[in-house]
DNA sequence: AGCACGCCGACT
DNA sequence: GTCGGCGTGCTC
């Protein structure tokens, strides 16, 4: 696209040197507007009454509605070849200042390496309610008349359709969807009639919550107060001279009355204020001092603390490391330079724990940022960092955006995990890797920290001139990379012992329990001591599907090509069975449906069957669920790891959350029901996902005082990955796999984009695949890539759309020729949606 | 010829 | 997301 200001990085970053110039409140703007398929700018005229700078965020008039839209550069009357006459006026400016030159430079990288239009990038980076659309609605107009057998059949059903509405208001959009034909036909004579009206719906904009405080404006106290009065203002000057309205109203006892009666006296006004809608989960937290680090921890922290930059640091300690007191100590420093620091974490509900050790070291400088915040909450806590110059914030993927004005150190704890990556919608962005181009586009440090880093961490670490394969080195004196090991626990705790449990010796010998004789003799011993431990399930994949015994019926999705999976959220009779992919939910029948049987039951090994089987064999040991069931409740995770950490169960039962950073030190057993699950995965990532999992829960035991043990129970005992577990050898995995992938030319020798394509007609998807696949064919030799595909996803159907994919598998040595995605995307009928997926990493 | 339908491209 | 234009195919 030649004509595009997206074409060079150098002509995209010469509208932010405007930047600086300045304000206009009269002449023209280029506007990139907030809408799929326009990437050219559109001029608009800037009326008198606004003023506004590049970067703004503004609402224009596109059509027959008002979009959102980013200022991008003034322009000259006599630059613009499009006719004067048609230039509409700016609708609003909604928010300003907001990119500075760098951020703005990191969105247009991101928008170029993940093929995906620069203002998706930016709606992305904000939050929501900033960038709004306006929609048409239809209303009835109150009449007496009976119309019916005045109008045509469209505008008797579109009639009917807001008459079944109690305000009698329905979307436009919505009546094109029920009223497929004639439906614009049926409008007009409806609006002709005056039967109803059309109208623009503003978007639906967030504003800051207001609210009243009371501020204390004098600090002597005359005589002219009476008792009351002074009381309050007493309460007030305790309280830091400042309160909400209401708290101070609940404190005192009191009623606005008295308070406008002291502020007519001139000792407090009232005034309206921004409140927070802020993530605020539990208020005081016990002051945590610095504790004192091992020698590991403090010569990294010391490498950390010396740097002054950009640089990229592995920080790669085991299980129990004390990561986490590196990175609060790393902070500290930032803080105290009058900077802010950003840390991300794979999941933020499974980790209160962290949270909570961040709150009570720095108290309310930390902010938690997430997706599952409301919009309120997310646009008030974005807006507080917008303008906090110290702060820390803690969140999860998509706070990598987090618009810091003076950020000083980046973090990446759990650096491995898979939640770090988008995989739909566009950007797919990797937090990881932008968060490195933001650490150099700053310039500051980023830590990436894990017990089991990524390979395409480590092979970058090394390459960075930090740490060849083989012990550590001290860095190069340029190095932009370091490796900063942590090989051994806190206090010289031990890593646990891991048991590999042979199944089909167990079943040899009779055993068919889903648990082996040392499994059950460990889960003995361990309550006769008294102690506590995790029973990890891999059920991905595996969840429990309900089927006949008599004819072998399995109840499916009817919009997905999957089973369902049993749910027991209460009682067993209102069980129900779900979909994972569309999350379809039906109650779950008592006899087959086919055949009438009643031997109609759910099969597999989720933490539900687990646990009833715990019930059955180990009566008296009380089991703690924790999976995605238990744990949807808001606050979930906190009480049932609470209720864990005071004892109230001796095992804690659950899947993948399990193995993300928990810190119980009481734990001394984990188990492994079947390692199998994870091993037989077929990506090429299996033996990395396994090696990680396995080497994290493995890590949930033996942290405290006592001695842990590990038991992982397989049929596939040789496999070497499980051998580098047992001896918690990283080195070993990575000798393992790294020949491997750098034989198939996979990550992180090679590079992967996997084209997904999806639609409603099965025909058509697989029609269009087959043509791009044989083009791309044709290409693949000179365009220096390999082709993988098509081939539909491995569930073919989900929601009722037919998915199939094609993969380019290349070298990142510069040499490869990508095709061109528009034109690939033009040759899909528009019944077919393709998807770029760079760097995937999830391939169902 | 006239109209209805649905597709497609423009929108500053 | 909305709107209007245009081609196609059916009806009078």
């Amino acid at each position: 696209m030649p004509d595009s200001y997206l074409s060079t990085p150098a002509t995209v970053a010469e509208p932010i040197t405007g930047y600086a110039i300045g304000n206009k409140s009269h002449g023209l703007v280029e506007v990139l507007v907030d809408c799929p398929g326009i990437q050219a700018l559109y001029t608009y005229n800037i009326p008198d009454k606004f003023t506004v700078q590049i970067g703004d965020i503004i609402s224009v008039p596109l059509s027959g509605q008002v979009v959102g839209g980013i200022a991008i550069r003034f322009i000259d009357r006599a630059m613009i070849d499009f006719p004067l006459d048609r230039i509409r006026d700016i609708e609003d400016v909604v928010a300003s200042g907001l990119f500075k030159h760098d951020y703005w430079n990191w969105l247009i990288k991101i928008s170029e390496y993940y093929y995906t239009p620069l203002i998706q990038v930016i709606k992305v980076a904000l939050p929501p309610g900033l960038i709004t659309k306006s929609h048409r609605r239809i209303k009835l107009v109150p009449t007496t008349l009976d119309p019916d057998i005045f109008l045509s059949e469209p505008a008797k059903k579109i009639y009917k359709l807001l008459q079944s509405q109690p305000d009698g208001n329905y979307s436009w959009q919505h009546i094109q969807k029920q009223v497929t034909t004639g439906a614009r036909r049926g409008l007009r004579e409806l609006l002709d009639r005056h039967l109803v009206e059309s109208y623009l719906e503003s978007g639906k904009t967030q504003k800051a919550k207001l609210q009243k405080a009371v501020v204390l404006t004098a600090d002597i106290f005359a005589i002219d107060l009476t008792d009351r009065q002074r009381e309050i203002v007493e309460i007030l000057k305790q309280n830091g001279g400042e309160l909400w309205q209401q708290e101070l109203l609940e404190l005192g006892r009191t009623s606005a009355g008295i308070l406008k009666k002291i502020e007519e006296k001139g000792y407090i006004s009232i005034v309206s204020k921004e409140k927070l809608r802020a993530d605020r989960e539990i208020g005081i937290f016990q002051q945590e001092q610095a504790k004192v680090l091992t020698e590991d921890q403090a010569s990294a922290l010391n490498v950390i603390n010396g740097l002054d930059g950009f640089a990229e640091i592995l920080l790669h300690g085991v299980t129990g490391s004390g990561k986490t007191e590196v990175y609060l100590q790393a902070i500290h420093k930032i803080l105290v330079q009058g900077k802010s620091a950003l840390v991300l974490v794979p999941e933020i509900g499974l980790t209160p724990q962290l949270t909570d050790r961040f709150r009570s070291r720095f108290g309310d400088r930390v902010a938690v940022y997430h997706s599952a915040l409301s919009d309120g909450e997310r646009y008030d806590t974005w807006r507080k960092m917008l303008t906090e110059t110290s702060q820390i914030v803690i969140g999860t993927r998509s706070a990598i955006f987090a618009p810091l004005p003076n950020l000083g150190l980046i973090i990446l704890d759990e650096e491995h995990d898979s939640s770090f990556k988008q995989d739909q919608p566009a950007p797919t962005y990797h937090a990881r890797d932008i968060a490195r181009w933001r650490a150099e586009l700053e310039p500051c440090p980023l830590i990436l920290g894990s017990a089991t880093p990524a390979l395409e961490t480590w092979v970058r670490i090394g390459q960075g001139g930090g740490y060849p394969r083989g012990a550590p080195l001290p860095p190069l004196p340029n190095a932009k990379t370091y490796y900063l090991p942590l090989p051994t626990r806190v206090r010289s705790r031990p890593l646990p012992p891991v048991e590999i449990v042979d199944m089909r010796q167990e079943l040899k010998l009779g055993n068919r329990s889903m648990f082996s004789q040392p499994l059950q003799r460990a889960l003995r011993q361990m309550q006769s001591l008294q102690q506590q431990g995790i029973l990890f399930i891999h059920r991905r994949g595996h969840s429990t599907f309900v089927s006949c015994r008599s004819c072998g019926y399995v109840a499916e999705c009817p919009n997905c090509d999957v089973s369902l999976a049993y749910h027991q959220p209460g009682a067993a009779d209102n069980a129900l069975l779900r979909c994972h992919y569309c999350n379809y939910c039906q109650p779950s029948p008592r006899r087959c449906p086919e055949c009438d049987s009643a031997y109609f039951k759910f099969f597999g090994s989720g933490t539900q069957k687990i646990v009833e089987e715990l019930n059955v064999q180990f009566p008296d040991l009380r089991c703690l669920r924790f999976d995605s069931d238990t744990t949807s409740a808001k606050g979930a995770h906190r009480r049932i790891l609470t209720e864990f950490v005071n004892g109230e169960a001796d095992l804690l039962v659950g899947t993948q959350m399990l193995t993300k950073g928990l810190d119980l030190p009481q734990v001394t057993l984990v188990g492994v029901v079947a390692a199998d699950g994870l091993l037989h995965l077929s990506d090429y990532r299996a033996a990395e996902r396994t090696f990680q999992t396995l080497t994290q829960v493995a890590g949930r035991c033996g942290r405290g005082d006592e001695a842990g043990q590990v038991i992982i129970q397989t049929y596939n005992p040789e496999h070497p990955v499980l051998h580098a577990v047992t001896k918690h050898d990283y080195q070993a995995f990575l000798t393992e796999e790294l020949p491997e992938r750098e034989v198939f030319n996979y990550p992180p020798y090679g590079k992967l984009i996997l084209l997904r394509f999806s639609s409603l007609d099965e025909t058509a998807v697989k029609q269009t695949v087959a043509e791009i696949g044989a083009e791309l064919n044709q290409a693949a030799i000179e365009g220096r890539y390999e082709l993988l595909g098509p081939a539909p996803a491995t569930v073919m159907r989900v929601n009722n759309r037919y998915r199939w994919q094609i993969m380019l598998k290349y070298l990142s040595d510069g040499s490869v020729k990508l095709p061109n995605w528009e034109l690939l995307r033009d040759r899909c009928s528009n019944v077919v949606k393709m998807s770029i997926d760079v760097d995937p990493q999830n391939f169902l």
